[in-house]
DNA sequence: TTGTAAGCGTTATCAG
DNA sequence: CTGATAACGCTTACAA
C-alpha cells in the first residue's frame, strides 16, 4: 500500500480512502490511486485489514468430519449461507473429539467473527466454556440449555420413533437396531426413539448392535446379524450405516426388502439412488447449515435475535427398502416413494 | 495479553516469550505467566500473531464446489494433509467460475501462506496471473505448463481410453458418451480419450450428449437416450452423472447391464455400493488432495522442491455395470470386481 | 533475564 | 480534501 501511495504521490491514508470508496476524495485522486493500484496489482492484506477493523468477515466452522455425504451436504448449506452473507468460511475438523474441537477453537480466535460448531458430544459444555462468550457461537446437534447464543438440532427422538412405527405398521415384528457412537447425543436420542416406539406398540425391541455412524460399522453389524436368524427389519441410526448394511446383506444373497427390510436416518442424497431406494428419516441437512451460518452472522452484526434452540422435525420418507413383501395386501406403488 | 502482563506483573514482551517457550525466561516468571494466562483464559489472537510473524499457518483452498462425493473425498485428503502439517484450511468455492475464483483468491491475501486451487478452466492462466507469484500456488486439474509452482492432475485421456477399450472389449458396439462441461479441461481430455480409443479400435463412437458433471445432467441425458434406440453401453464422464443416468434408466425399466451397460469416471465412494456396482476409472482423489497440501506447505517453508506437474494414472475398476450379458462365454465373477 | 520500542499492513481520528 | 499519526495485538531486536 505504501508503494501505491508513493507512486500515486499521495499518503497511505488517501489510498485507503480511495480504495474503500470514501466520499471525501476527489474524483481525480481516486482515479489516480485506482489506476496505480491496478498497475501494481495491489491486493489489500486481509489479515491487516481485520486487525484494524476488528472484523474478519469470516465465520469459523468446526465439524466432526469434513467428508462423507452427510457433512458434504451440511457444508453445502454452510457455504450457501456464507455466500448469502458474503462471508468466508474457515472449516476445521474435530474428528469427533472435544479436545480437538477446543484446539481448533483456539486457533480461530482472531481469525473469525463468529463460530458454528457441531458438538454432538455429551461433554459439550466444555466447548461453550472454552469460547466463554468471546465470540458469537451457534451450536449444531446439541442438547438444549447449552448456553450458546443459538443452537440448531434435529428432533432425533421423533424421527427415530416415526421410522420405527412405520416399520412396525408394515408388519415387521423383530427389528434390529444399529446404534451410533455411545457418547453421541444424536445417537442416544435416536435409540430412545426406537425403544419408546416399541414400548408404545407393546412390542419387544430387537437386538441393538454397536455402530459408529460410519459405513463400515454398518457392514460389520450386518455380518453379525447374518450369524443368527435374521430379523424382519434393520433400522440403522444413520444412512451411512444403512448403506454398509445393505452392502453386506446383498453380498450374502439376502434380498431387500423381501428377506429383510431396511431403514436409515438423514436422507443423504444417495439414499434415493440405492437399490432398493432407502426408507429413512428426512433431515433438511443443508438447510440447517444455511440457517446456522446466517444466524451466526446476524449475531455478529449485533442484531438482537432471541436465543433459540431450533429443533427440526424429520419427515418420514418411505421408499421401497422397508416394504413388507411377505404380507398380503401391500400393493407396491410404482415408484415406491411416499412421504 | 496486556491484562495478563499487568496481572502477572511483567511486560507484554515477557508474556509473549513465556507463552512461546523462549529459553530466556526464568522458570519462575514463566510459571507465573502461564498461571495467570490460564486464569484469565487467555487465547492468543491468531490474526495479530500472523501479522507480526508474517505467517498464518493456514493454507487456502479454492474448489469449484465444496459438496458432492467427489469434492467431499478431495476435502478429506486436503484435511489429512493439513493435519499432517499442522496447518489450517481456509476453504472457498468458486462455483465453476474463474472470476469468482479470483475474487476468492483476493480475499485470501494475508490470510493464508499458500494456495491450493482447482482450476479446470480453459482460461486458468488468469488465475496464475492473479496470484502473480505473491504466494506459493499448487494447481489441481490443470493442464501442464501452467506457471504454478506445482500442479497435480489426473491422466484423463488414459483413463477414459481405458474405460472405452474395456467396453469395446466386452463386446459393446455402440457406446454413448455423456460429456462434462465444455470449458472444463478434464472433460475435454476424457472426451478425447473416448474418441481416440474408438479410432484405435476402428469403431465409430456413439452419440455424445451434453452434461455438466452433475447428477441431474446424467439423468437428463438418459432421458434423451431413451427416446431413441438404446446404445449398448453408456460411458459417463464422471460417476455423478453415471449415477443420475442409472437412476433414469432404472425408472424406465431398463436393466443394467443386461439392456445397457454403464461406466463412469472417478470411483467415488458410493460407486461400489450402487446396484449394479459401477465400472469406472479409479482416481486416488483423497491422495491427490493430501499431496497437494503437503507440497504447498513445503513450498511455503521454502524447501526447494522442483516444480512438478504430477499426473496420476487412473486404474480401470471393472464392476458389474459394464458386463456384457448378451454375449456368450462371459461367466460373471461372484463379486463382479476386478482391477 | 527483562523491559522498551519498533514494526507487521491496514483504518480512523484529528489537524491542517 | 488530504496528510500525519495512533491504534489493532502480537513478536523481536536492542538496551538495560
Amino acid at each position: 500500500m505504501r508503494d501505491v501511495a508513493r507512486v500515486a504521490g499521495v499518503s497511505v491514508a488517501t489510498v485507503s480512502r480511495a480504495l474503500n470508496g470514501s466520499s471525501s476524495v476527489t474524483g481525480d485522486t481516486r482515479a489516480q490511486v485506482l489506476r496505480v493500484a491496478n498497475e501494481l496489482n495491489f491486493v489489500p492484506h486481509a489479515g491487516a485489514q481485520s486487525l484494524s477493523l476488528q472484523r474478519t468477515d469470516a465465520i469459523g466452522v468446526i465439524l466432526p468430519d469434513l467428508h462423507g455425504e452427510y457433512f458434504s451436504e451440511l457444508i453445502r448449506g454452510l457455504d450457501l449461507g456464507a455466500r448469502n452473507c458474503r462471508k468466508n468460511l474457515l472449516l476445521s475438523a474435530s474428528h469427533g473429539d472435544v479436545s480437538e474441537a477446543i484446539a481448533a477453537l483456539r486457533t480461530m480466535r482472531g481469525r473469525v467473527d463468529g463460530l458454528v460448531v457441531m458438538s454432538p458430544f455429551t461433554d459439550g459444555e466444555l466447548l461453550v466454556d472454552a469460547v466463554n462468550g468471546a465470540t458469537p457461537l451457534v451450536l449444531l446437534s446439541t442438547q438444549a440449555g447449552s448456553g450458546a447464543d443459538a443452537a440448531f438440532g434435529v428432533d432425533n427422538h421423533a424421527g427415530a420413533a416415526a421410522v420405527t412405527r412405520h416399520l412396525l405398521e408394515e408388519g415387521h415384528r423383530t427389528i434390529a437396531y444399529i446404534n451410533g457412537p455411545a457418547d453421541n447425543l444424536d445417537a442416544q436420542e435416536r435409540l430412545r426413539g426406537f425403544r419408546d416406539a416399541h414400548a408404545a406398540a407393546g412390542v419387544k425391541p430387537g437386538p441393538v448392535l454397536r455402530g459408529n455412524f460410519r459405513e463400515d460399522s454398518g457392514f460389520s453389524a450386518a455380518l453379525l446379524l447374518l450369524q443368527k436368524t435374521l430379523p424382519d427389519a434393520v433400522f440403522a441410526a444413520n444412512d451411512a450405516m444403512a448403506l454398509g448394511c445393505l452392502h453386506a446383506l446383498r453380498n450374502a444373497g439376502v434380498r431387500i426388502p423381501h428377506d429383510v427390510a431396511l431403514a436409515g436416518f438423514d436422507d443423504i442424497p444417495v439414499a434415493r439412488f440405492l437399490d432398493p431406494p432407502l426408507t429413512t428419516a428426512g433431515v433438511p441437512i443443508a438447510e440447517i447449515g444455511r440457517q446456522a451460518v446466517e444466524r451466526c452472522v446476524r449475531l455478529v452484526q449485533g442484531d438482537a435475535v432471541a436465543p433459540t434452540h431450533a429443533l427440526f422435525a424429520p419427515t418420514l420418507v418411505v421408499r421401497a427398502s422397508s416394504r413388507n413383501t411377505r404380507r398380503a395386501g401391500a400393493p407396491p406403488s410404482p415408484t415406491g416413494e411416499t412421504t
